[in-house]
DNA sequence: AAAATAATCTAATCGCCATTAGATTATCGA
DNA sequence: TCGATAATCTAATGGCGATTAGATTATTTT
C-alpha cells in the first residue's frame, strides 16, 4: 500500500505554506517554481512530484487559505447568538485569521485573478492532457462558489439582523463587500511586530462596523 | 524647438490610459509591452520611445491616477466645511473616482507591488544607466511619499472632527485603513453595467463610516 | 526644399522560466 | 533482502518577453 512518508522529506501541506509566504512577497506571475521550491530545498523539478503545475499549486495555496477561514466562520453562524454577537464574532475571526497568517491572506486577495486566466488548452493536446485540464477548470470552478459560499455566509447574518429589528435597514450586498474589503486589506498593511496585535485590530473593526449598522437607540 | 506632436501620433496619456485597462485586466507581472503596444495600435519596441523601460511605464500610470485623486480630494480637506460633511465629501469623490476608473484604481491597488521589488541594478552598468536607475529609484519614493500624503488627508480630517466633537473618541490609523481598504475593494468588484451607479455606492459607503464615526445622539 | 527631430517599424539578442525526461536515492512492506 | 513506490535530483528543451540596434517614415522649422 501507500507509503508512510518519511519525517524528514517534504510533504504538500509545508510546500502550501512556504508558497503562499513567497506568493505574498512577490506576486504569482513573479514567483517563479525555483523560488518556491527553494523555501522548502527542493528543485524546481522536484515540485512537480507533487503538483501538476503552476496553476494547480496556486490553486491548492488558495483552497486551503479558504477552508481554513471559514471552517472558522461557519459554526458562528448557525450559533445561537444574536445577530450582532455573530457578527462580531465573525469579523473578528476574519480579521484574526488573515493577521495570523498574511501570507495565505494576501495571497487569497491578490492572487485571485491569476486563477481567471489560465491559458486555454492547446489544439494538439494528448487525451490525458484533456482530461487533466478540464478537471483542473472544474476544481478551480469549485473554488470560485465556495468563495461566494463565504461571503453569502455574511450576507446571511447581516439579513438575518436586519429582519429580526437587530440591525438598520440597509442593502446587503454593499455592507458586505465594504465590510470584506476592509478585511482584505488588512492582509496588506498589517505587520506583525507593529503598534496593535491582531485581535485588537480586530475589535477595532467590528465595533466600528457594528456602530455603522446597529439601529438606533 | 520642441515639435508639436501630431494629432494621428499616440501621445503619453494615450498609452497610460490603455495601459492602466490592460493592467487591471492581467496584471502587471502577466503583462507584456506587446499587449500594451497592442492596445495603442504600436508595436512592443514604439513604447520605448515614450517611456525608459515596463517599470518606468507602470510608475508613470500609477502617478497619474494618484494625482487626479488627490487633486479632487485636496479642495476638501482645506474647506470649510464640518468635518462630517468634508469626510462625507471625500469618501464620495474616492469611491466615485475609483469606479470611474476601475483600471487606474484597481491598478492603484495591485500593481505597487511590483514597484517594490525593481531588481538592483547590475554591476556592469553604465554611468548613464547609473544615474537613470538611482533617478527612478527617487521617483518611487516621491510617489510613496505621495502615497502616504494621501492616506494623511483621511486622518487630518478624522482627527480634526475628534477634536471638534464631531466624531467619538477611535483610532484614527485603524479606522483609515478600514475606509482605504473598502474603497480599494470597490475597484475590484464594481461593475460599470450592475445593479447600481458609483455614486450611489458612494453615497452608502459614506453614510455607513459616518455612522461608524458619528458621536452618539 | 533641407535639416532636424519625432514616431514608428523590423529584426535581432539574450536571458529567464515552466515544464519534461530520465536517472538516482530513500523508505517501506513482505 | 527484494521489489515497489516515493522523493528527489541533474540536465535538457522550448518558448516567450524585455530590451536594443538600426532603419524608415512623418512632421515641423527655417
Amino acid at each position: 500500500m501507500a507509503r508512510k512518508p518519511a519525517d524528514q522529506s517534504v510533504n504538500r501541506e509545508d510546500i502550501l505554506l512556504a508558497a503562499a509566504e513567497v506568493l505574498q512577497r512577490k506576486g504569482f506571475e513573479a514567483t517563479t517554481m525555483k523560488d518556491i521550491a527553494g523555501a522548502v530545498k527542493l528543485t524546481a523539478a522536484s515540485l512537480y512530484h507533487h503538483f501538476r503545475n503552476k496553476d494547480a499549486l496556486l490553486l491548492a495555496v488558495l483552497e486551503a487559505g479558504l477552508d481554513h477561514i471559514i471552517n472558522q466562520i461557519e459554526p458562528i453562524v448557525h450559533s445561537a447568538l444574536s445577530s450582532d454577537e455573530k457578527l462580531r464574532q465573525m469579523i473578528c475571526a476574519h480579521v484574526v485569521g488573515v493577521t495570523h497568517n498574511t501570507a495565505v491572506g494576501a495571497t487569497m486577495v491578490f492572487e485571485i485573478r491569476s486563477l481567471m486566466d489560465v491559458k486555454p488548452l492547446s489544439e494538439t493536446a494528448s487525451e490525458a492532457d484533456q482530461r487533466a485540464y478540464h478537471d483542473f477548470i472544474a476544481r478551480r470552478n469549485r473554488f470560485f462558489a465556495h468563495r461566494d459560499a463565504f461571503e453569502e455566509l455574511f450576507r446571511f447574518v447581516i439579513r438575518e439582523g436586519i429582519a429580526n429589528g437587530c440591525f438598520r435597514q440597509t442593502d446587503v450586498g454593499i455592507f458586505t463587500k465594504t465590510l470584506l474589503g476592509a478585511h482584505n486589506w488588512v492582509g496588506v498593511w498589517y505587520r506583525p511586530n507593529g503598534r496593535l496585535s491582531g485581535e485588537e485590530i480586530a475589535a477595532m473593526m467590528a465595533d466600528s462596523f457594528l456602530r455603522a449598522l446597529r439601529n438606533e437607540g
